[in-house]
DNA sequence: GTGAAAGCGCTAACAC
DNA sequence: GTGTTAGCGCTTTCAC
């Protein structure tokens, strides 16, 4: 199984290694006749480029390297897809790491990749704040855009859903419902997604009722809260939960059900995100739908555009519009098959 | 950011570049003092190996290509993070393909890592069928090992849950708990799983019941399918549905309460993989732990053991002891809470 | 124990 | 349009 090399090609066609490398990778014009002959031989000889080779001449390795969290987390699955798609569109491949949710790790891991080669970096950082050092030294070195997470103002290009427009579809919708006392049930700390959802809740509430901006619960982005929270919330009565994710809301739903609440009657139950999960609830969960191919499509194309040393000042940041996605935790089911 | 390469850090430490090498990889004895003057300038100056010129040197990248059917199958990220973890713990990097369910999609793959050089292959096949001659075509290129689904006899190393086990963990816990009509609900084709499983059902229900080895029906993997199983079977007021795997589990559970069954007490739910799902579901399921970071950790043991040309007829396959998780669909709450 | 030299397979200048 | 010539940064003989 000794590999075909460029070199036997060229022996073979009878023509020069540097001409076999052009007829093969198209970089410039070569004769047609030439061209056909190269290309027969290659073909016979079952030649195969190698891409180490060619990275280490051409310093690009075609490889991007993918940073996440935990790939546990269900939000990520679908993203990785599509970004692996979206990718291997491009003829590039991904390197994976997983950082068990710790900056340590995470830093660790970019600086493998670095080593690697790889051509550019997607990251979805751990923490808002202790990502920053490693993600920015990272953006030195390589183009670098973050996803879903932002770590910090002017580190690097960005690409995320719009939380804010997000939650504002959400109190439309609970609005135009008839609900008029909601809660929002979200995750303290300074992660974006956090943030962003729960100041869009404060800004939209006071519109339904005017002490609905008050009503804040804040915990983390987990079913074991959204099931604490609402033990906490449900002797007050409110009409709505608006949750900052779907495990949290899966939480709260599950346990409003087992403290006999009627879900959508009484109480109406929102996610965020649209994990898998989401659908299987029951009620199914109503929630918001992150653009996950375009999230990726537009990672990818911030990728290819940056070029290596790019003016630190012209970072982008990207915002994508969600989609509400109504289902039976907040409208009777009778209501969605009519519509 | 001109990189610091080997030539440097001899310039400075005023030795050879081979010297160099040697005391950085560590490949020959060095002396001591040379030693520490060539580590403190590489320190110094910032060295960084250049991984793609080590990898054309020596003909080894230290890149592991992770090729999967679905990464949104919710039994993968968990083992994906494993694997991930194994491999880095190695020095290894993972390069990640998501197939999209496509045998077509999977041989592509394969193919562009196999021309990345990739040392190994880890593959969790699409297809029992199709998928085989791809596999076996890469299995004679370089180290593979199949993971959680077979391939057909002799095509390559495998690592995976021993189904039977766990669909007997499975039958003993109901028959200890006082069961005596079981059904099982499975998966039609080929796939090495759905076969297993089946027959392991088969072969054990007897015990309990003469009849129970014909109560079989079979759908695929789907919550959809359990939903739609459920309906069909629980007219026959079965007192256990073994479902294949935890999503049939959670759509056949979903349904049974809302057709008004009392789960666990008049008939219990269990799934097989435990996936996160099935410690949310309501009551949470009664389920088989696949062995995940075993099969991880055995999967790269395999990878790092076969040599290269090794002889097809010593292929191995490794079955890993499953755990059973006992939880509310199969026992009432309080007995689990007082064991 | 250390250095000199020869490439791994490919691409990129530079001539013609 | 095509060939010739240099390497990319590293590991690895082969001498000493």
């Amino acid at each position: 199984m000794a590999e075909v090399t460029l070199r036997e090609v060229a022996l073979a066609s009878g023509c020069s290694i540097a001409t076999v490398s052009r007829v093969l990778a198209g970089t410039r014009p070569v004769g047609a006749e030439t061209a056909r002959t190269v290309r027969a031989a290659a073909e016979r000889l079952g030649y195969r480029p190698n891409h180490v080779a060619r990275a280490l001449r051409s310093r690009t390795t075609g490889t991007v390297g993918l940073v996440l969290p935990q790939i546990t987390n269900p939000f990520f699955p679908s993203l990785v897809r599509e970004l692996e798609h979206a990718l291997h569109a491009e003829g590039r491949a991904v390197l994976l790491a997983d950082c068990d949710d710790d900056p340590v790790t995470e830093a660790a891991r970019i600086g493998a990749f670095l080593g690697r080669q790889v051509d550019a970096l997607l990251l979805i950082p751990v923490d808002e704040r202790r990502s920053r050092e490693a993600v920015a030294a990272a953006a030195a070195r390589v183009p670098l855009v973050l996803l879903d997470r932002g770590c910090g103002p002017g580190v690097a290009d960005s690409v995320a859903v719009d939380n804010a427009a997000g939650m504002a579809l959400v109190l439309d919708h609970l609005a135009a419902t008839g609900r008029r006392r909601p809660c929002f049930v979200g995750a303290a700390g300074t992660a974006s997604a956090a943030v962003e959802r729960r100041a869009a809740y404060e800004a939209g509430a006071a519109a339904l009722d005017p002490a609905a901006s008050g009503r804040v619960e804040l915990g983390d982005f987990s079913v074991a809260w959204g099931r604490a929270a609402a033990d906490r919330i449900w002797p007050s009565r409110p009409d709505a939960l608006i949750c900052a994710n779907d495990l949290i809301a899966a939480g709260a739903l599950q346990r409003l059900r087992q403290l006999g609440a009627d879900v959508p009657g009484e109480v109406a139950v929102t996610g965020f995100d649209d994990i898998p999960l989401a659908g299987l609830a029951d009620p199914a969960l109503t929630t918001v739908r992150q653009p996950v191919g375009e999230l990726a499509a537009e990672a990818a194309r911030l990728l290819s555009r940056r070029p290596a040393d790019a003016d630190p000042a012209s970072r982008r940041t990207v915002r994508l519009a969600p989609q509400l996605v109504v289902r039976g935790s907040s409208v009777p089911a009778d209501v969605i098959a009519g519509s």
